[in-house]
RNA sequence: GGGCAAUUAGCUCAACGGCUAGAGCGCUUGAUUCACAUUCAAGAGGUUGCAGGUUCAAAUCCUACAUUGCCCACCA
């Protein structure tokens, strides 16, 4: 096959990635011998389109897939998609709006089946999006966080909770998000800073501040700090009447330290049902809850003749009576943080409503010995180095959240979604009771008569569950009719059965973005510790996975966020990769990542990357071209060879200890020097005058190899050009070939020799000068490749010195230049001098500090003594070079 | 309010106690049609945010400050 000029990458692309999969090497294989290795994916909503983010995340997993396959693993990396409960349920219900509907007049029924025709068409967009970053995953064993299976994994978990007291549905302040009509958890809802009204209110002989006139209707508890001197004429429990809104009221006095005596007067008046803090100091003292506002954002009855409007529109007209009433003091804008749902941003409204938590406090689960809630066992799995979270700096943010983990709200209001598997005798208010699917709740409750509770459970909930619900066979559940026997297997033999799970779980590495190190990578530590345990594994099988790696964000090149609601921020990697190749992307996305930190990228990123998959292709072109695929032995004979396979051998461990420590973008910096100033500036420039064929062959071969996880693309493509054996991919990690140490760094003077004289070239201007040497076996046998990549007219032997001295080379070497041109570079040879100078009193300052001498390891001061002893020489040589200049 | 991080060349970032602080992009000068102009060679450019401290040795550790970003939190 024939090589073109450029490396273009779309030509090759779709090829190469159908050569893969039909080769079956992204398979993994539970019953091989080899160790095994295993990765989740982190499901991508099966709406969206893949963004930057995804590109970075599938790069990234697809450099540890592949090089793990090359160290000899099977391996697996289980892809799958997510259901993306809430953003997808606001979609549909948006277009039945459109077509003059709503779900209601539709069904449940139908609104399920409409948005699975919906979702499945927009699923496969975003799986052969995934397979043009070249994605390495087992199709196969495909999974989706709807599916059968995972929703038998969830009814497990659920009334595996429910049973063990770890799921209760009560009675709770909630946030409420009254545009979507649902609930969501803590760690949904955003906080947004905003400048608001602060109205000042006379409420009886106090003055109240509040932002939210409109709550303030049924308010008749007053509350200050049981501290406040201001106020200790008044006790607890006292009451007063008070003008109010729609007339008089019966207020009473509360003491609570809640309140902050330093803010505005040290009293407040609270609405109990709209505020989590109202609320607990209103559970604390047994006080009247009233709800003022209904679940679509509306004021309830209680608001007088402002029942049945918008909170929105009312508030100003309240604010207007109470100015009328003589209540409003007075106004002032103030930064205030309004609560707002972080996917669909409608703004968040606290209720009481009945609905389903996770206890996080109540000792349960056993591990390590111990009955331990949660929270504990959340905590203890990092604490004691089970879990590895890198960066090590998110373990403490992880802990933070630990700390300030409240009951998990669990159950959403949304049809799209995993249905609570709780059921009651239908019509009744009994109790919902959890269990594991409809035929059990009719036996175990005694009727057909039944009815189930009509809430979903949030999404995250079934993520929670994605390590392992993913490693059980399918066929245990898909299609419920054939495998009806096997439906009301408990949980433990279906683990049992399940060789995958056997084989696969933990997990050997998580990595994801740090953005939902608490949506989704603590509730998976949460839920599988919980479940797992309590399906009688040990706590090492019980755990997701071992280690946690966390990317950052990829935001744009000026450092904005790529939002959709500014499109001319973001980058499509569906369109970079047509254009400049997948390669280039994921190169780009290599370059600039550090675990936890947002990176920039932008096009000249990918630009200056696609260049480098174009150089390694013009490597292997020149090779194809000049010797032909001929392999076998290396046999190193030129200095040259011995150099580079020295300097292989040493940025191939480099390469795979960096990947080892998950240091992606140290790896790619290795091998890109390694590629393109070692081999491609110096060996293959250098192997003009003596081309080594099968050294050439072999450093291409091994460095395809090294190249291969970080672009697969062209690496592979260069490998079938090439046709090498097999495919690049099913290759395993390079050793290195033998060759001499002395060799290699005789190579390395010649480069020093080479380099400076091209240097003083260049800066004194002149074409082609002569280098003379003094009788030197290294120079002379290499005479040729001095010559030419020195750009040297010739390179001859001198009797004499002459010229100009080239001062950083081991071997006496002149450059044969006319002393009045020479001259120019004194001041070059002045500055040289001085800085050698500098470097030469430092090391014998060094040296002759008895504490540095005592203290510092003798290896350091070996070495530092060396290079004083070489530091004095080149300070000689220039000095004389100088002297004999003037 | 609490916490976490960042601050290094014009820009984007590396170095995380020990070679004269490095790379990519950009810039300057030059080369060349012999793998690659998606090229090659050479060069300029840094008191590592500021002030102290610890250490034989600090960009790196500690303290304070400044600026920026992020996360968490019930200030009505």
């Amino acid at each position: 096959m024939t090589f073109p000029k450029a490396y273009i990458a779309s030509e090759y692309e779709k090829n190469i990635y159908k050569l893969w999969e039909e080769s079956g090497l992204f398979k993994a294989d539970p019953n091989s011998s080899k160790p095994h290795f295993s990765m989740s994916m982190p499901p991508p909503n099966e709406t969206g389109s893949l963004h930057m983010g995804h590109a970075l995340f599938l790069t990234l997993q697809d450099i540890i897939a592949r090089h793990q396959r090359q160290l000899g693993k099977d391996v697996l990396w289980l892809p799958g998609t997510d259901h993306a409960a809430l953003p997808v349920n606001a979609l549909m219900e948006q277009q039945l709006t459109e077509q003059g509907t709503n779900k209601h007049e539709i069904g449940r029924e139908e609104f399920k089946k409409r948005t699975k025709e919906f979702v499945g068409n927009s699923r496969n967009q975003i799986i052969s999006q995934m397979r043009a970053m070249g994605t390495s995953a087992d199709w196969d064993k495909l999974r989706y966080t709807l599916d059968n299976t995972l929703n038998r994994c969830v009814n497990e978990v659920f009334f595996r909770m429910f049973n063990d007291d770890l799921i209760y549905r009560k009675y709770r302040i909630v946030n409420w998000d009254p545009k979507l009509e649902t609930t969501v958890s803590d760690d949904e809802v955003e906080h947004k800073e905003e400048t608001a009204p602060l109205y000042t209110l006379q409420y009886g002989p106090f003055q109240i501040t509040t932002a939210r006139p409109e709550t303030k209707f049924g308010d008749k508890y007053v509350v200050m700090h049981p501290d406040d001197e201001r106020y200790k004429q008044y006790k607890h429990d006292d009451t007063f009447e008070v003008e109010w809104l729609n007339g008089k009221v019966t207020a009473k006095v509360i003491k609570d330290e809640a309140v902050d005596m330093s803010f505005g007067t040290g009293v407040m008046t609270i609405t109990p049902w709209h505020d989590k803090t109202d609320f607990e100091i209103a559970e604390r003292h047994g006080l009247e809850k009233d709800q003022i506002i209904d679940f679509t954002g509306k004021l309830l009855p209680i608001a007088g003749k402002f029942s049945g409007e918008n909170i929105e529109d009312a508030r100003p007209k309240i604010v207007e009576k109470l100015d009328k009433l003589g209540l409003l003091i007075g106004v002032e804008d103030k930064p205030h943080n309004l609560a707002v749902n972080s996917r669909g941003k409608g703004v968040i409204e606290p209720q009481i409503m009945l609905q389903w938590f996770v206890d996080v406090n109540r000792p349960a689960v056993e591990w390590k010995g111990q009955k331990r809630s949660l929270k504990e066992v959340m905590r203890a799995v990092v604490e004691d180095g089970d879990i590895k979270i890198i960066p090590k700096r998110f373990e403490k943010i992880y802990f933070h959240w630990i700390d300030n983990l409240r009951d998990w709200c669990v159950s959403r209001q949304i049809w799209w979604g995993h249905q609570i598997p709780a059921w009651r005798k239908k019509g009744t208010d009994d109790d919902y009771v959890a269990f594991r699917n409809s035929t059990e709740a009719e036996n175990k409750l005694g009727t057909k008569n039944i009815e189930r509770d009509p809430d979903t459970l949030d999404t995250w909930f079934s993520s929670a569950l994605w390590t392992w619900s993913t490693l059980i066979d399918k066929v245990y559940y898909e299609g419920d009719k054939d495998h009806e026997p096997h439906r009301r297997d408990n949980l433990e033999s279906l683990l049992e059965r399940s060789i995958d799970f056997d084989k696969y779980h933990p997990t050997t590495v998580m990595e994801t973005g740090y953005d939902i190190l608490f949506f989704w990578v603590a509730r998976m530590i949460l839920a599988t510790t919980y479940t797992l345990r309590s399906a009688g594994l040990d706590e090492e099988k019980s755990l997701p996975f071992k280690t946690v790696y966390l990317h950052g964000l990829v935001r744009t090149e000026e450092g904005r966020k790529m939002s959709k609601s500014d499109p001319d921020s973001i980058i499509d990697p569906m369109e970079v990769i047509p254009e400049f190749g997948t390669d280039a992307l994921r190169l780009a996305l290599v370059a600039g990542t550090t675990a936890g930190t947002d990176q920039r990228v932008g096009k000249s990123k990918i630009l200056a990357n696609r260049n480098f998959a174009n150089k390694l292709w013009n490597i292997a072109r020149y090779i194809q071209e000049t010797v032909g695929n001929n392999r076998g032995e290396p046999a190193p004979k030129s200095l040259a060879d011995h150099w580079i396979l020295n300097l292989l051998s040493i940025s191939s461990e480099a390469v795979k200890k960096a990947l080892a420590n998950f240091k992606f973008h140290e790896a790619y910096e290795i091998l890109y020097h390694f590629v393109w100033d070692d081999l491609a500036d110096w060996y293959i420039e250098a192997s003009k005058t003596e081309p080594n064929r099968e050294v050439l062959n072999h450093v291409l071969e091994t460095t395809l190899k090294i190249a291969h996880p970080f672009a697969p693309f062209v690496t592979e493509t260069i490998w079938q050009n090439l046709e090498f054996e097999g495919l690049l991919a099913a290759q395993l990690w390079p050793e290195a070939a033998d060759f001499d140490h002395t060799k290699a760094k005789q190579f390395d003077e010649l480069k020093n020799i080479i380099s400076e004289a091209r240097r003083i070239t260049v800066a004194v201007g002149v074409n082609k000068p002569t280098l003379l040497y003094a009788k030197s076996g290294l120079i002379e046998q290499n005479k040729e490749l001095v010559k030419r990549l020195g750009r040297l007219g010739d390179v001859v032997e001198a009797a004499k010195p002459r010229g100009m001295r080239l001062v950083g080379a081991k071997n006496d070497a002149w450059l044969d230049i006319d002393p009045q041109i020479v001259k120019a570079y004194l001041a070059n040879l002045k500055v040289a001098q001085k800085e050698q100078e500098r470097f030469v009193k430092l090391l014998e300052s060094r040296l002759s500090n008895k504490a540095y001498m005592q203290k510092a390891p003798d290896e350091l001061v070996e070495q530092t003594e060396n290079e004083l002893r070489q530091a004095k020489k080149q300070l000689d040589t220039i000095s004389n070079q100088l002297k004999s200049m003037s």
